[in-house]
DNA sequence: ACGGCCTGTGCAACCGGTTGCACAGAGGGT
DNA sequence: ACCCTCTGTGCAACCGGTTGCACAGGCCGT
């Protein structure tokens, strides 16, 4: 069915190897040979076999994608840039769905007998230690969305999530807000307590008003009900920053059926800034996420561990930008 | 590094075929044997190279799955899906993004060079003949979300616009609506085509009022701006039967900011009921695109067709169901 | 004319598995 | 004791490529 290397090598009238160096570059080869090779497998519309290759050459250019987060609409948006960046530099993406998994066993199973050349575990809410077995593998992998420590075990990418603590704080005071509140993520995800760790040093030393609070996971529905919880326990705080835009909307919404005003009763600042945050019906002032820039560089950090697999493992970590949109009030001139 | 069949034989004291055999099912080995082989596979952690059986076996199990929607919040749900499915079936989603290729070679070429089992093309705006030139190549081909015909060169699941459109006319007329409006997804997409052939064919026998335009593509916020045009040309029809869940939020938030209330002035309905048309401050009536079923039926076509390729190409097509939210006027009752 | 070098080619072994075939040996029937 | 059958095993060839090595032949310098 099939063309294969020998259908090739016959029509041309060259030795298998012959027709093999034609298509691995650096191989030398005659101009001549090359013409007729080309010529031939032209005709016979051959394209070499890249997984028969791999055998030997030990690479298969697959990349297993890894990720767990198929619910939050900013990960389409990863997905996207992921597959396309991958693709760019000759990479393929074999895709693996979480879900209620776990534990990294069969993951690890699974991407061996399919002898991925690395793993990118795209994850905000997967642990450490998942990415880190892969590595105990042997797999070469990148964590991407992962949590920032000085000497990290894996390679990890992802944003400095105390410094965006700060920002959202410092956001805020500059407001003149008094009364602030965080409404987090997961209160077990390494991020959300980073985050309000950031959050707090800030508020601590002025000595503001400061709660805390956690929605179940990252979802609209999570922050709506929690935000609801927090407006019919009476007295809330006069600004909320949420753990991710998905959380700022749900709890956008519970204010306004509550039928209070944003900002002007309540603001609301986000982490992501995720497409929908920007639309005109939401216009979320958010901590923007640099997802292009993470995406690139675990690329990046996944050719560098390909070309040498013993290297240090190192931690890249991004700085958010404030968004303005029309969740907050003004700031205070002077 | 990696440990292979003839390690696990030379542990167990046997032939490289037995330990081939006691891991494929089928084959006739003693207990005696295979007890043996197991124990020494797993003292060394053995798992069989799936790409080098593929090399005889002519199966890699590995799906090509290609799209180029990845900017409509409801494919995360259906990558979400596909990706469930096929790990559940043992099969692998190779995943491509196609963004700004339109043509499919390049795609055949590289999907071929992977030895793909088959490929599900997932898409609701590629043309059908980028399916096909899949199956022309020889690779076993889905096409999901693709447009019905009655008898198509290539295997085809979705839903049934033209009952669709008919089913959103008759929901309108149902509500008393005289003065309608079709606000399409692009006007050279088949589903958009036969979406306003079904509710023309509805609206036009009863002799009612039917307007048209199109949003330049499937986006929030090219809904918002035909939505915001069409207000601004003044007289704008009662209700607006959009072509896509994501356009009808864009124009759900023009009418707001135009200060008309939904559905008071103006009704809405869309098509597909993401997730996000179920939020609170949304709540859109919609027509439920059975994305669960889409994605099944697709498996198992792809399943089937993998089992015999020669069989002929079918189409499975699936209706909608209304979902009553809170952008329509109520049901005239009697 | 001779030796040395350099380029390109083919042979054959190998990557990690699978499988048709021959055959050893156990077990059963008479 | 004999023959037959049946089960399980190993050998070796093969899947579609790659690559170390030997070597043929051309070219150069002297």
């Amino acid at each position: 069915m099939a063309v294969t290397l020998k259908d090739v090598a016959a029509r041309a009238g060259v030795s298998r190897s012959a027709v093999s160096r034609t298509f691995t570059d650096g191989a030398s080869v005659s101009d001549k040979t090359r013409a007729k090779v080309q010529k031939a497998a032209a005709a016979l519309g051959y394209s070499p076999n890249a997984l028969a290759s791999s055998l030997t050459t030990g690479r298969t250019k697959m990349i297993g994608l890894v990720s767990n987060n198929f619910h939050n609409p900013v990960f389409l948006e990863v997905f996207d840039l992921f597959t396309k960046g991958l693709q760019a530099r000759g990479l393929r993406p074999l895709l693996v769905n979480l879900t209620d998994e776990v534990s990294p066993e069969n993951s690890i199973r699974m991407l061996r007998a399919y002898s991925v050349d690395g793993v990118i575990v795209a994850s905000s809410t997967l642990p450490a230690s998942f990415a880190e077995a892969f590595k105990e593998a042997g797999v070469p992998v990148v964590h991407s969305f992962g949590r920032h420590v000085p000497h990290p075990k894996v390679n990890v990418v992802g944003i400095d999530n105390i410094a965006a603590g700060r920002m959202a704080a410092q956001t805020l005071v500059d407001r003149g807000y008094t009364r602030m509140a965080f409404l987090g993520g997961p209160a077990n995800a390494t991020s959300t307590q980073d985050r309000f760790a950031g959050f707090q040093q800030v508020i601590g030393a002025r000595g503001l008003d400061l709660t805390v609070s956690y929605a179940s996971n990252y979802s609209f529905d999570a922050g709506r009900a929690e935000m609801l919880r927090l407006l019919q326990a009476g007295s809330p705080a006069q600004v909320y920053f949420c753990g991710d835009d998905v959380l700022s909307i749900g709890a956008l919404s519970a204010v306004q059926s509550a039928g209070l005003r944003v900002p002007q009763d309540i603001g609301i600042i986000g982490l992501n800034d995720m497409e929908m945050a920007g639309w005109a019906n939401i216009n979320l002032t958010t901590l923007q996420n640099p997802f292009a820039q993470i995406i690139v560089a675990s690329i990046d950090l996944m050719e560098a561990t390909l070309n040498d697999n013993s290297r240090d493992p190192e931690a890249r970590l991004f700085a958010c930008t404030i968004k303005e949109r029309a969740t907050l009030r003004p700031l205070i001139e002077g």
